[in-house]
DNA sequence: TTACCTTTATTAATAGTTTATAATTTTTAA
DNA sequence: TTAAAAATTATAAACTATTAATAAAGGTAA
């Protein structure tokens, strides 16, 4: 599921926003003053999407976005009230994808978002021989026979490798998506690679799929 | 080279923006009404960014967008002198990625402009016949093939001498940059560099890339 | 219960650092 | 000017510390 952080102080626009979010499938989480965003900004660099509105009490939004792209990619969307062109060009300067001026209509909030959200395809995913089907957690060989099925979490952690195919990814970002609300060690994601290894590997001590890279975290490829 | 393709009647506009667009690197086609556009659609399906005037002679620029979305996903940004929120949320809703209300000031379009362009990734670091990916921890050669992975540290330093290129990097600051909290010996630093002569010179006796500079540091250039 | 998830404990691997010695360059002093 | 001494760097081997691989045990919710 893809997670969008939302930092706006007005209740009723942001319980709004939240709620249409959520009935398009995402998971939202809000924040309503810059210094909490500020303590919790992993959880920001980590989200498929920020949207940011600047005028939230303590710490602004454009710092918050500011302090986003020292280590992260992911796509802001900035919100004010300041609806004029020196603050637009403030907010892209600042490294956010897209500014939107309030008061502003959802519908166009929500279309924005989606041209700022990465696509999302649910297609099968094939490692080697083996098919995993994300919707009926079954795992198929090439002659379409059931090998195995697989947990929910193991498939939280195959869609992540999917989706950033040929990048490493960190275990703290590992952590962060698969686990937002919990804090377990790092030897969990070890044990989960270690079962892929021995699914998905022909050798698993020399795997050819998932790679780890030593103090970083692990990348997954198709070689 | 990235592609742009505008289509904009107004001379003077589209002249502005061209330039604009040429000195920041890109390769430029103006179209200037609706029918010719259609004529050439796979210029604009096949370019890295697709610039639309709404109000263009003969065919409108929003069927143009229609038209490129059947087939390609390349980036749409619409401009039109039409701001109202309807026609915004028309040109985001027949799948244009952004939408930008006439008059709009220069900058906030070549902004919005590499906003919508796919990222250029943090560019590889090329030594000889060898290619630094940092993302990836990975060496190749001129043929692609993989040659070796590297470590954390080593891609720190790299990153270090790729920035500082063709200046002195005294060994205080190496120690700085890339130990901020540890106090390794001197040595330390040798043996990195030791390694990355093995690695990247031909002659490690006589480097071409990595230059001790003695009492001082050490120096990378590209001969 | 049973399947799933997480922790714990142990072992293995390797990255990173130091140490020791050799080679080189610079400085000193006769 | 030149030989010896001092300083610095090159190199490889030895060592240490960190991190990952692995398996088994413990916990938890359906």
């Amino acid at each position: 599921m893809q997670k969008v952080i939302l930092l706006e102080d007005e209740k009723s626009l942001s319980e709004m926003i939240k709620m249409n979010l959520e009935l398009d499938g995402f998971q939202v989480e809000v924040f309503d003053n810059g210094e909490t965003a500020m303590k919790n900004l992993s959880k920001f660099t980590s989200a498929d999407l920020v949207i940011l509105d600047v005028m939230v009490p303590k710490v602004s939004g454009l710092d918050i976005c500011k302090e986003i792209r020292k280590t992260s990619k992911t796509p802001i969307l900035i919100l004010s009230a300041k609806g004029t062109t020196i603050d637009r060009i403030t907010g892209l300067k600042i490294g956010a994808n897209d500014y939107l001026a309030k008061p502003f209509d959802l519908e166009e909030l929500l279309l924005r978002i989606q041209n700022l959200l990465p696509f999302e395809e649910e297609k099968d995913f094939v490692i080697g021989e083996l098919t995993i089907n994300f919707s009926t957690f079954e795992i198929h060989n090439a002659s379409n026979e059931l090998i195995t099925t697989i947990s929910k979490k193991e498939i939280e952690l195959l869609k992540l490798f999917k989706d950033k195919q040929g990048q490493v990814v960190s275990r703290n970002e590992i952590l962060d998506k698969i686990w937002p609300d919990q804090f377990p060690t790092s030897r969990t994601i070890d044990n989960y690679i270690l079962s892929f290894r021995k699914l998905f590997e022909k050798d698993p001590k020399n795997p050819l799929y998932f790679h780890s890279i030593r103090g970083v975290g692990y990348k997954f490829i198709k070689p």
